[in-house]
RNA sequence: GUCCCCAUCGUCUAGUGGUCUAGGAUACCGCCCUUUCACGGCGGCGACACGGGUUCGAAUCCCGUUGGGGACGCCA
């Protein structure tokens, strides 16, 4: 079994959402489950809704999944592994106060060392703890390992921590809710997951949870693969600050699903094609021919896969919920626009009352012209007509004509726009 | 600061010792099409971070430098 493991207290960042696109592939490459697991563990943090919104936008996105679990409700199973833990002494009550940790990590940093657990109770006598824990708050540590915690990366390659940078680390609060680091390791236990696909971000909390998992006893190996992280045009990690970084932002500017998904299974990797869907990627994505450097989210390569994926769009009409009259129209908006957004702001305009002040004397002559007489089949037809009878030639009668059909003095070719418009073309430009 | 990861056109990448005067995509520029713009067609610009090795031969292997990123929470 696979797992996507977001955590409900933000929007979802592409980044994320990368992530579960890659497990849903894999899943389905290996015959694997799909679980997602809430990681609400951070009761602080947590915003009412995100899960629920996390899973539609799974959906909108076309990530089938086989079971959704909160974390939460399986405190009582962290705790009891704590529990477990302390017992036999692989874990130990710390009583050093928040305050107290900040003061050891500010000395750290003017040191220039990095900071690491004192060590202070992990020795304190069955006595002294049970006469601490009646008067003071304590959280639960892991003791460091002994050794080195080696892993196999699938993307990585070998990579090999030591137990001075693991540091015996919180494992339950104050308030006896696990740490995320317990929390992942013991439910990746328990959900039986083979391969953890996750963000680059969490490299290091990998050795981490493997040997939570070791101290618990649980000797089967789980997969890993770091993905490397996407970073923003000036090469910084991409965070709330750019647009770009949140599905919500992408979807409202009017790019598509598909397109979204296409360039993030694209990114850091070549195919033989570019353009392709989700369910097709499942057929030649593989996992271990990722780059292993970070990339630049680049917005101009979405627009491109947006519009590739746009072509295929024959019910524009039925999509933003207008008349389907209007759908040869859209059409041919669809075609000069990189976005969904694009396209409808072309055609909302084309109901709007021309403001433009060049041409506004020749706009009138036409639209009367227009008006007065019935429109002819051809376009060629209409056109000389327009020409004879106005005396209007080049520049000016076609800017002002566009104007008139369309509202904006550059577009598509006249001669579509006419033949697509034909049957309301009065209609609007009695309104112009 | 410490640990870890990374390094080919602006961007995403192909490349696993000779086939590389480095290929593709995108972006950009030009031409054609179009009495305009876009679409489309054709073409162009543009990169192996640097310095040492190894080798007959290095984008490719090794070392160093530089640069970038990530992690160092009772956040996830």
């Amino acid at each position: 079994m696979l797992r996507f493991a977001p955590s409900p207290t933000g929007d979802m960042h592409i980044g994320n959402l990368r992530v579960a696109i890659f497990n849903y592939i894999v899943a389905r490459q290996r015959g694997e489950k799909l679980l997602i697991r809430i990681e609400d563990t951070d009761k602080e943090r947590n915003i009412e809704g995100k899960d629920k919104e996390i899973l539609e936008i799974l959906d909108i996105f076309g990530i089938k999944y086989d079971n959704v679990v909160y974390q939460s409700s399986n405190f009582h199973i962290h705790q009891e592994m704590a529990k477990k833990l302390l017992e036999e002494k692989k874990a130990f009550a710390c009583f050093c106060s928040e305050d107290e940790i900040a003061i050891e990590r500010e000395k750290a940093k003017l040191e220039k060392r990095p900071y690491r657990y004192s060590g202070k109770c992990e020795y304190l006598t069955p006595k002294e703890v049970e006469k601490l824990k009646n008067k003071k708050p304590f959280v639960i540590r892991i003791k460091k390992p002994e050794n080195p915690i080696k892993f196999n990366d699938l993307i990585k390659g070998e990579i090999e921590l030591t137990p001075f940078d693991i540091d015996s680390f919180v494992i339950l609060r104050a308030d006896l809710t696990p740490t995320y680091n317990f929390a992942c390791s013991i439910d990746d236990m328990i959900y039986d997951i083979s391969l953890v696909i996750r963000g680059e971000d969490h490299l290091s909390n990998t050795p981490k949870q493997i040997h939570i998992r070791k101290a618990l006893g649980y000797d089967k190996e789980i997969e890993y693969a770091h993905l490397p992280i996407i970073l923003n045009e000036d090469g910084k990690k991409m965070s709330k600050r750019d647009n770009a970084s949140s599905v919500k932002w992408l979807l409202q500017q009017g790019f598509l699903p598909e397109a979204i998904a296409n360039y993030l299974i694209l990114l850091g990797n070549s195919f033989e094609r570019e353009v392709f869907t989700i369910e097709e990627a499942i057929e030649f994505f593989d996992l271990s021919k990722i780059s292993r450097a970070p990339a630049k989210f680049d917005i101009e390569k979405l627009k491109f896969l947006n519009k590739e994926h746009m072509k295929k769009i024959k019910d524009l009409a039925k999509r933003f919920n207008v008349n389907s009259i209007y759908e040869d129209l859209l059409q041919i908006f669809k075609d000069e626009s990189s976005t969904l957004k694009e396209i409808k702001e072309k055609f909302d305009k084309v109901f709007e009352k021309s403001t433009d002040e060049e041409f506004s004397r020749e706009r009138e002559i036409l639209k009367k012209e227009i008006l007065e007489n019935e429109l002819e089949e051809n376009y060629d037809d209409f056109k000389k007509r327009l020409q004879a009878n106005t005396g209007l030639k080049g520049k000016k009668l076609f800017m002002p004509l566009r104007e008139l059909l369309i509202n904006q003095k550059h577009g598509a070719e006249i001669k579509d726009l006419y033949k697509a418009m034909k049957p309301y073309l009065k209609e609007i430009i009695k309104n112009r």
